[in-house]
DNA sequence: GCCGTTTTCGGCCCGACTGTTTTCAGTCG
């Protein structure tokens, strides 16, 4: 798949143009990118099909551009923008603070290509030299540039999720401030977050942020305003805060949850019905006099759309269903019914067997399915042919005593040639075999596709583990062609895992609405090492509804009559 | 460069805060 890189070109192409102050083209050309970048489609077969300009944002121009990508491995346009501009655009941008102007400025003024330039400059003081630059920027500047060294881009979800209940327990003591809700990627479930927005109802702004800078384990205060204001904890995580009044509370949650995207688009559709959308309410384009603004529900209503829960809200064409009301039901945490994929001391989990049964009946779970590890990996503890008779006997002791239903099963690896080290006739005995990809993740796109496919198509699997293999700030995906796996799934009745450890949630919101439109089925795995992940399954949940999954698509929605049929190989 | 429920030409979302210099451009979300 080369959607990744053409979409990668166009984002470059885009900030070299805005650098240029060429107007409108970088918006074009981000739009477009974005629209290759989320496509469930390999590019490649667009092109073959004749359809490239049916993408979104894509016309002749950029059409032309990516065909010639697909012909020729590169872009002319794109190779000529680069030697107009010899900068290292995108990691001088990643700087808070920085943006085209002032890189422009620097690169005129002192020559300055990258990061390190910059930071010699502001060693040497050179900055405040430029007429309109002084000691603070070049202050600014300079921390952020540390920043970038010594944090993670984004935090995971999870761990995010402690500070927001923090310090949404911190403000809601208080009685000046009427409501306090957290918004942003965090509010639409996004497995990582870059920083954190809140909203705060309150008759006395000012009080508020007089509180909001003085939260524990503030760092740094980035700004302060009346109204708005931005911090940055200990640990790097920048955190903002938006007061506003009880009748723009609605508009300001629309604007604050995002995402960007989806926000321009809900605007213009507010401009073309003669209203203007902003995040204090939605009003009357000639007299300015407030439609709507108390609540979300408001605002949707008199924009004639069926409201869109925040996990939808990536512009990926949840408006259009909107305005048709037509939205998919999504899925709740309250439908699961059990989880697939858990480990215990068979392998390399920390608890036993029984201490997870008894956790599961505890989060009033239906049915736990275990699925120790399988393998010739020494580090995870695996079960080997002798084992995994012993532990299907204690399972079975086990269902004996059990309230809820046990779903025996292994998580076998698919080595690096697709074979699976078990027998066909084993593998049917097993409720649940869930395959992964454990080992050489460095394998060619072609050859890891060719595995994963040789596996589904020529063995009982029911779940395919973790399917691209991303740890989150830690390993990439693996290089695989996904719609190919999809579609193996699909034709070989291979459910697809939604692995709910926060440091996977893997496949994501995104590949999920891919897969879902190829027609894929989907099983919801918490992959717990322990009692606790066991109930971390909500974070999976996140991802099902943001790939727009409705009961009907995920196997731990069914009945367990139904759930049993379909697990029949 | 893209796009069309007024449009195939003329638009392209909107506002707060900062740092610098005295009225605003740049950045960010």
């Amino acid at each position: 798949m080369k959607n990744l890189e053409i979409a990668k070109i166009l984002y470059a192409m885009a900030d070299i143009l805005e650098l240029q102050e060429v107007q409108f083209k970088p918006r074009a050309y981000r739009n477009a990118a974005r629209a290759i970048e989320t496509l469930s489609e390999d590019i490649e077969e667009t092109y073959k099909k004749n359809k490239l300009q049916e993408i979104p944002g894509v016309g002749e121009s950029i059409a032309e551009k990516i065909e010639e990508y697909i012909k020729t491995g590169k872009i002319s346009a794109y190779e000529k923008l680069k030697k107009e501009v010899k900068i290292d655009l995108e990691s001088l941008e990643s700087i808070p603070g920085l943006g085209p102007k002032k890189i422009k400025i620097f690169y005129q003024k002192l020559n300055i290509k990258n990061i390190k330039d910059l930071e010699k400059a502001i060693e040497q003081h050179k900055l405040q030299k430029i007429s309109g630059f002084g000691e603070e920027t070049e202050e600014n500047l300079k921390r952020g540039i540390e920043l970038v060294k010594s944090h993670p881009k984004r935090f995971l979800y999870a761990h995010a999720l402690p500070i927001v209940n923090q310090i949404k327990s911190y403000f809601q003591k208080y009685s000046f401030i009427k409501k306090f809700e957290v918004a942003g990627s965090f509010r639409r479930g996004k497995e990582t977050v870059g920083d954190l927005d809140f909203i705060a109802v309150s008759d006395q702004p000012e009080k508020v942020m007089e509180l909001f800078i003085k939260i524990p384990d503030v760092k740094e205060v980035i700004a302060k305003g009346s109204t708005k204001s931005s911090i940055r904890l200990s640990n790097g995580l920048q955190i903002d805060l938006r007061v506003v009044k009880e009748e723009e509370f609605g508009s300001a949650l629309l604007y604050f949850i995002g995402n960007k995207e989806h926000n321009v688009e809900i605007r213009k559709l507010a401009l073309s019905k003669s209203y203007t959308l902003n995040e204090y309410g939605l009003f009357n384009l000639k007299t300015k006099k407030r439609i709507a603004g108390r609540t979300e529900q408001e605002i949707y209503d008199k924009l004639g759309l069926q409201y869109i829960e925040p996990e939808m809200r990536e512009n990926m064409g949840e408006l259009k269903l909107s305005q048709q009301h037509k939205l998919p039901n999504l899925v709740t945490d309250k439908d699961i019914k059990g989880v697939f994929h858990n480990h215990s001391q068979w392998s390399d989990g920390n608890n036993t067997l029984s201490e997870m049964i008894k956790k599961a009946e505890e989060l009033k779970l239906k049915f736990i399915s275990f699925n120790d590890h399988f393998s010739n990996i020494g580090i995870v503890n695996p079960l080997n042919e002798k084992r995994l008779i012993s532990y299907l006997k204690e399972i079975e002791k086990l269902k004996k005593k059990s309230r809820i239903k046990i779903f025996t099963g292994i998580e076998i690896d698919i080595q690096k040639d697709g074979t699976l080290a078990l027998s066909n006739n084993l593998l049917k005995k097993l409720d649940v075999v869930i395959a992964s990809v454990h080992t050489s993740f460095n394998l060619p796109e072609k050859e890891m596709t060719a595995r994963i496919c040789h596996a589904l198509e020529n063995y009982p699997i029911h779940i395919l583990g973790h399917p691209t293999g991303i740890v989150l700030n830690n390993r990439p995906a693996y290089e695989v062609n996904l719609e190919k796996v999809y579609e193996t799934a699909k034709k070989n009745n291979v459910f697809l895992e939604i692995n709910s450890l926060p440091s996977r949630m893997d496949l994501n919101g995104e590949k999920i609405k891919a897969a879902k439109e190829i027609g894929c089925k989907f099983a919801l795995s918490t992959d717990a090492h322990n009692t606790l992940e066991l109930g971390y399954f909500s974070f999976g949940i996140l991802c099902a509804r943001r790939g727009w999954l409705e009961k009907k698509d995920i196997l731990n929605c069914w009945n367990l009559d139904k759930i049993e049929k379909a697990l029949k190989k």
